[in-house]
RNA sequence: GGGCGUUUAACUCAGCGGUUAGAGUGCCUCCCUUACAAGGAGGAAGUCGGGGGUUCAAAUCCCUCAACGCCCACCA
């Protein structure tokens, strides 16, 4: 006999069960082996910023249920995880953390020092985010973890960087970067925030020279740019300003010359003065205007600080806001002034600093996106070509537009960040201004470097430059670069440059380091690269689609020729029951960890499936949960802008501190869980399984395997087993197509409404008959099991649980032939049945019995209750029993239950289906189709006027001359075989009409 | 300004041309029945955002308006 399983499915005893055991048997780990199809997902990397929140418990869920899912196929699943060291987001969140703890900038502390706090942090928030993983239930390959910055990946990132370089695909330019003054590095424009500011909005006017009486006016939000002003343009077609085209005027701070230019494409004559002054270093549409007119020239003002700079002259050091005060007030003095208004502008604030970017001139490394000079595509095209040639398709499919959009821009990619956690360019520069020096030391090229290094040199104004790219460390020749005054570069990589290679790198791409310095480093671990690479499929938000997926795509494609995935899937985002997105700061996020602990892991993942629809939102309504009572007290909007730090328990009167970031007040009150309601149907769920099976359980003594022979079956058999065929494959085909809301509606609405509230409680009567209860065993057991593995890819731990437990007691199992089940659901094979034991006539009439054993109870629930009349409770019954209550009654009457229906108010207690014996049910089984033949033969009738109707108006419509020759080739087709369709309908309903009359 | 998405029961969401629009939660009634009160049997609750159109037939397709959310671009 069985243990005795205890009457609540308890998820933690659960979890620290099976969690341990998954990894001892090494279930989850994966070796290249030709044997298996593989099935590959690498994890979207976690920042180390901070702890998983419901976004990754999304995503990760997702993921592991294909991974679970592609297992049980008999796939070579592997799952790689790993984290992403997020280069300016760890480094400031560090920085934020050392300046308020210790009044510390990076600068005081070093480079080196500040490194190794960023290590620190990070191995805290790795082990926290692995932890939270593991909790979740992920199946990862936790033997093959990887971080972006650990030697693997970096060895990939060096490799890489080597390549493009010398393909010429890395360059090194001045351009007009996002400048963060605070953590003093250029940031992409993803990394910035643009917020309405209320500010001013100045004009200003230049005395053009040689005629004191004249004056060009313009306007600016920004007046200390006009310390790096070098024209000033008004449109081409402007006849106000056409006379003044080509004079030039006089800049008042710092005497500077400078023209008038034309240019249609940056002075707009409706907006402002209809005249533009133009600061190239420090505006993105001058520095355009620029470009197409050099000749004006560009200086650069600032500071990396955001201080003016020497050639501010005598403002040099005032920072942005003395700056802007004394330029001004300068051109008040000298009557320049014309007025101001006060505007709302949008400012460029830095995502990372909060402070304000500063457009800024300055020397980085890029990738060329654009199509070579040979022709052939280049990277942004070769990555768009696998899109359209359905390489790599999207699902959904929506989100393909977005992404060809955003690189048909062909925009270079800034790959260098000045910062100091990430991976170190391998570049080492030396500029010269000596010709023949720098030519010199450019022959050296020619002795030898190139085998092991590439050179690429620039020459921008007077300085020239010489770059080497090292492909590896080597001693000898750092030695030598050094020797000659080469430094290395200060910069690292943007992060998402070895997030971008994370598919291929995760592998092991290129293979082991390299000893020699001749070595053939192009080799790779093939081993593991060809089992597992291309990967399967990559999961992912939305909002990364072009930072990452098209950058992978495009690193994929140029280190190995071939895609990192096939499909892309993108789940929905989570959020809040207002609508907005979740974040730690809003205090509307909740911890996956406190999700688990209320309500199970299986719960979260079973909401988080749930969820998963095809829209881009979701939303998640969060609660505290009184520390003191268990109530629900949910998160209203003041209590996160007002940051409420105490609350009063509605339940309990107690108070406590809603679950949030922000410090409390009073350390003695107790803090909140969060939690939310869309996580009680994953626990309800997952015990409501656990108690069938413990009902099955209990009924299995005498349990003998044996071959189930369908024909040979009850009714209710038939039927049951029609709706297990029809949901297995209904859910396989879900997940093939990434519908996993349907996948988790589906197992649901077959385990529960069906199995349990119909087949179970029917199942009851025929386990006292000695003579049918070995089919019913081995039909519960086998749909049990069944049951299980569909479970298991959303709900691996419960479903785990009643495996085991299922198999102390029949271990042979399974329909239609009973097999020995596996040691472990999570290796089982996924299941499927016969296509012929789908069947839609079985289905129908066991739901045409559902519905009138549920008019029957209708009529007791309301009978009992109001006690009325059997006649007035008879009107108001359904349709189908009012209609023939007469002719109901009569059969009512030898049956048990509704007998006592007769006798009068609380006589009988409502049952379940269960309450209905076999003798009964088959009673109701005819009843049913008696009573349907009437109101069937009149609905059907009612269909088929329908029809004749549908018929007509097309056949109308096809003797339309004016429609058939006007209407294109393909609609006339489809009328002509919608005729053809109805009149086979029609013809269809007859006769199902016939069948009914003679019945 | 361009794009995407959403708007269906009190709440969270399904349904996406064809019987009477569904589920979970919440609400009401009854029931602690030997699997499960985290449960069971019932019930009430919807002009499918507004307005036009296409169609024999529209929650579903088209147009338009509105609200909300997200992304991209721009704003001297």
């Amino acid at each position: 006999m069985a243990t005795e399983l205890p009457k609540a499915y308890d998820p933690k005893a659960a979890q620290e069960k099976w969690l341990p055991l998954w990894e001892e048997c090494g279930y989850f780990h994966s070796k290249p082996n030709s044997e298996k199809k593989p099935f590959t997902i690498v994890i979207p990397p976690p920042n180390v910023t901070g702890a998983l929140h419901m976004g990754h418990a999304l995503n990760n869920t997702l993921q592991d249920v294909l991974i679970r899912w592609k297992r049980m196929q008999g796939f070579n699943a592997l799952w790689v995880p790993g984290t992403d060291h997020a280069g300016i987001a760890t480094q400031s969140v560090v920085e934020r953390l050392v300046c308020s703890q210790e009044k510390k900038t990076r600068h005081d502390l070093g480079r080196e020092e500040l490194v190794r706090r960023i290590w620190e942090w990070k191995e805290k928030y790795e082990t926290r985010i692995l932890g939270q993983l593991r909790q979740m239930g992920a199946s990862c390959d936790w033997q093959r973890t990887r971080f972006t910055l650990d030697a693997t990946c970096a060895r990939a990132v060096r490799e890489t960087f080597f390549r493009m370089f010398r393909d010429g695909y890395i360059y090194r330019g001045k351009r007009l970067v996002n400048w963060d003054t605070q953590l003093q590095t250029s940031v992409a424009d993803d990394e910035t925030d643009t917020v309405p500011t209320k500010s001013g909005f100045w004009t200003f006017k230049y005395a053009v020279d040689g005629d004191s009486d004249t004056f060009i006016s313009f306007s600016t939000t920004r007046p200390e740019t006009m310390l790096g002003d070098t024209a000033v343009c008004v449109h081409p077609g402007d006849a106000r300003y056409k006379h003044l085209i080509g004079k030039t005027v006089t800049q008042p701070h710092t005497g500077r010359k400078i023209p008038i230019i034309a240019d249609g494409q940056l002075a707009d004559p409706k907006l402002g003065t209809g005249c533009v002054k133009v600061t190239p270093a420090h505006d993105p549409n001058d520095y355009a205007c620029w470009q197409r007119h050099p000749e004006i020239g560009i200086i650069n003002i600032l500071n990396p600080d955001g201080t003016i700079n020497a050639a501010g002259g005598e403002y040099e050091g005032f920072d942005r806001t003395r700056a802007r005060e004394a330029v001004t007030k300068r051109m008040e003095e000298l009557g320049l002034y014309v007025g101001k208004e006060d505007r709302e502008v949008p400012l460029k604030i830095s995502d990372r600093s909060k402070t304000p970017i500063e457009p800024l001139l300055s020397d980085q490394w890029f990738v060329r996106m654009a199509d070579r000079d040979d022709g052939k595509p280049g990277l942004a095209q070769m990555a768009i070509d696998a899109v359209t040639s359905d390489k790599v398709k999207f699902f959904p499919e929506r989100y393909r537009d977005g992404y060809i959009a955003w690189l048909a821009e062909k925009r270079d990619w800034c790959i260098s960040r000045q910062l100091w956690w990430g991976h170190r360019i391998a570049v080492w520069s030396r500029t010269f201004t000596d010709r023949k020096t720098y030519e010199d030391t450019l022959a050296l090229e020619a002795g030898g470097w190139s085998s092991v290094s590439h050179v690429a040199w620039t020459t921008q104004d007077e300085t020239m430059a010489i770059h080497v790219c090292l492909g590896h460390d080597d001693p000898d020749m750092i030695a030598a670069l050094q020797a000659d005054g080469f430094t290395q570069s200060e910069d690292v990589l943007d992060t998402w440059f070895s997030s971008a290679l994370w598919p291929h790198s995760t592998l092991g791409w290129p293979g082991p380091s390299i000893p020699e310095k001749n070595a053939d480093r192009t080799a790779p671990d093939w081993a593991t690269m060809r089992s597992y690479y291309p990967t399967s499929v990559l999961c992912t938000s939305r909002d990364i689609i072009t930072l990452w997926v098209a950058r992978m795509v495009l690193t994929g494609l140029y280190n190995l020729g071939e895609v990192p995935f096939h499909h892309v899937y993108i789940h929905p985002k989570v959020m809040d029951g207002f609508g907005e997105g979740m974040s730690k700061t809003k205090g509307n996020g909740v911890d996956p960890l406190d999700v688990i602990e209320i309500y199970g892991a299986d719960a979260l993942r079973f909401g988080m499936v749930n969820l998963a629809t095809e829209t881009q939102d979701s939303r998640m309504p969060v609660v505290n949960i009184c520390p003191h009572c268990g109530a629900q007290v949910p998160v209203k909007q003041e209590h996160m802008y007002m940051r409420t730090k105490k609350l009063a328990c509605p339940a309990c009167k107690k108070n406590f501190r809603p679950g949030g970031p922000w410090p409390t007040d009073d350390p003695e009150l107790p803090t909140a869980r969060q939690g939310s309601d869309r996580f009680e149907v994953g626990r309800n769920f997952s015990n409501k399984i656990w108690n069938a099976t413990r009902f099955i359980l209990g009924n299995l003594e005498g349990y003998t395997p044996a071959p189930v022979i369908l024909s040979e079956l009850p009714t209710e058999d038939r039927w049951l087993l029609s709706r297990l065929a029809t949901t297995t494959k209904s859910v396989t085909a879900a997940l093939e197509g990434y519908h996993f809301a349907e996948v988790a509606r589906l197992v649901y609405d077959f385990v529960w409404p069906e199995f349990c509230d119909w087949y179970i409680e029917m199942s009851k009567g025929r386990l006292k008959d000695p003579a049918a209860r070995p089919t019913a065993q081995r039909v519960l057991t086998g749909v049990l099991d069944g049951i299980l593995r569909l479970v298991q890819p959303v709900m691996p731990f419960v479903s785990e649980s009643l495996w085991h437990a299922l198999a102390e007691v029949a271990p042979v199992r399974g329909l239609p032939n009973p097999t020995s089940a596996e040691e472990s659901v999570v290796i089982a094979n996924w299941p499927s049945y016969p296509d012929a034991w789908m069947d839609s006539g079985v289905e129908k009439r066991f739901a045409r019995m559902q519905d009138l054993v549920r008019s029957v109870r209708e009529v007791r629930n309301r009978y009992q209750v109001e006690d009325k009349t059997r006649l007035d409770v008879a009107v108001k019954c359904s349709d189908v029993v009012a209609a023939d209550f007469n002719a109901l009654g009569a059969f009512i009457g030898p049956l048990a239950g509704i007998a006592n229906f007769a006798a009068g108010p609380n006589a009988i207690k409502p049952k379940q289906a269960g309450g209905i014996v076999r003798p009964e049910f088959e009673a109701y089984v005819s009843l049913a189709g008696l009573i349907d033949v009437a109101a069937e033969i009149k609905r059907l009738e009612k269909q088929i006027a329908e029809k004749r109707k549908a018929l007509e108006g097309v056949n109308a419509k096809l003797a339309n001359e004016k429609f058939t020759a006007s209407a294109p080739a393909d609609v006339v087709q489809q009328q002509r075989e919608l005729v053809e369709d109805l009149k086979k309908q029609i013809a269809a309903m007859e006769e199902n009409m016939q069948d009914l009359k003679l019945a």
